[in-house]
DNA sequence: AAACAGGCCTAAA
DNA sequence: TTTAGGCCTGTT
């Protein structure tokens, strides 16, 4: 039994950082509001408490694994997002309305996994077969008196058979999932390497495992191997891009944090369409 | 009850 | 290179 001594400290301005759009705009799967706004989850191997108060946002955990950059608070976002005004006013008022969204700087093979999980499937139901994948090969951590589980390594997953992911209930994803962690345990595919490599390569190679195409592939560049210009289309996305961008629109005209951009038409699209 | 969900795979033009 | 049908499971 070790004692660990919680810290609290300040991540950011309100302004600068959003929690709950951050946590609500689709891109993460493990991060959960009580009745009082306060989000708990685990991420990078600890669990943590987040709250926004007087102007703030706080965070307490029992270590630091690097909250900062998790929450890419080293980048500009704001000056960042001049790159995406005057292209029309449907792209300011999407940058106006998601101000404050961060890219969480996930680790490459829990979003490889979360959106090999999101094929076809609404957010609750991912969530559901995450938690159930992170309590049933996770590792428990215990905080503030409640017990979470980290993300499962690719190690781990790699070991198990299809059917042991059958308490899942994740359907034909489960063979996609037992073969991405087995690429990524025995080195074939390495995300760490992909994260240093160019977006495009990237891409092709993870469009390479089975089970993974187009749209994951973008999603995993996006939020877990730090590929800001990734560009992730999904029906969403494809009905924003038809009703309020030219037919001939090209994303990369966005520039290098296209992602970005299509973060907040995407959390747009998202709002109107409820 | 049948269709559809934040895709992807395979087979067939 | 594009297109159709099927796929697990859950919800409407």
């Amino acid at each position: 039994m070790t004692l660990t001594t919680e810290k609290t400290m300040r991540l950011a301005g309100t302004d600068e950082l959003d929690i709950v759009k951050t946590f609500e705009c689709g891109q993460c799967f493990r991060w959960n509001a009580d009745e009082s706004g306060v989000y708990r989850g685990t991420a990078l191997g600890a669990a943590a408490r987040v709250w926004s108060a007087d102007g703030g946002v706080y965070i307490a955990s029992d270590f630091d694994p690097g909250w900062r950059d998790y929450f890419d608070l080293g980048c500009d976002y704001d000056g960042i997002s001049l790159n995406f005004t005057g292209i029309s006013p449907y792209m300011d008022e999407c940058v106006a309305f998601g101000r404050g969204i961060r890219i969480l700087r996930q680790e490459p093979w829990e979003a490889l996994c979360s959106f090999i999980i999101s094929q076809c499937n609404n957010i609750p139901r991912i969530k559901g077969i995450v938690e159930r994948l992170c309590q049933g090969f996770g590792e428990p951590l215990s905080f503030e008196g409640d017990t979470y589980y980290t993300f499962p390594p690719a190690e781990t997953l790699a070991g198990l058979s299809e059917k042991d992911l059958a308490p899942l209930r994740c359907g034909y994803r489960a063979a996609y999932i037992i073969s991405a962690a087995r690429a990524v345990a025995d080195g074939t595919l390495d995300l760490d390497a992909l994260s240093c490599a160019c977006c495009e390569d990237s891409l092709k190679t993870l469009k390479n495992c089975y089970g993974v195409g187009t749209k994951v592939a973008n999603c995993a560049n996006l939020f877990g191997l730090g590929h800001m210009e990734a560009f992730p289309i999904d029906v969403w996305m494809k009905r924003a891009l038809n009703e309020h961008f030219p037919p001939d629109f090209d994303p990369a005209a966005l520039g290098p944090y296209a992602g970005l951009a299509q973060q907040y038409i995407f959390y747009y699209a998202r709002s109107e369409g409820k």
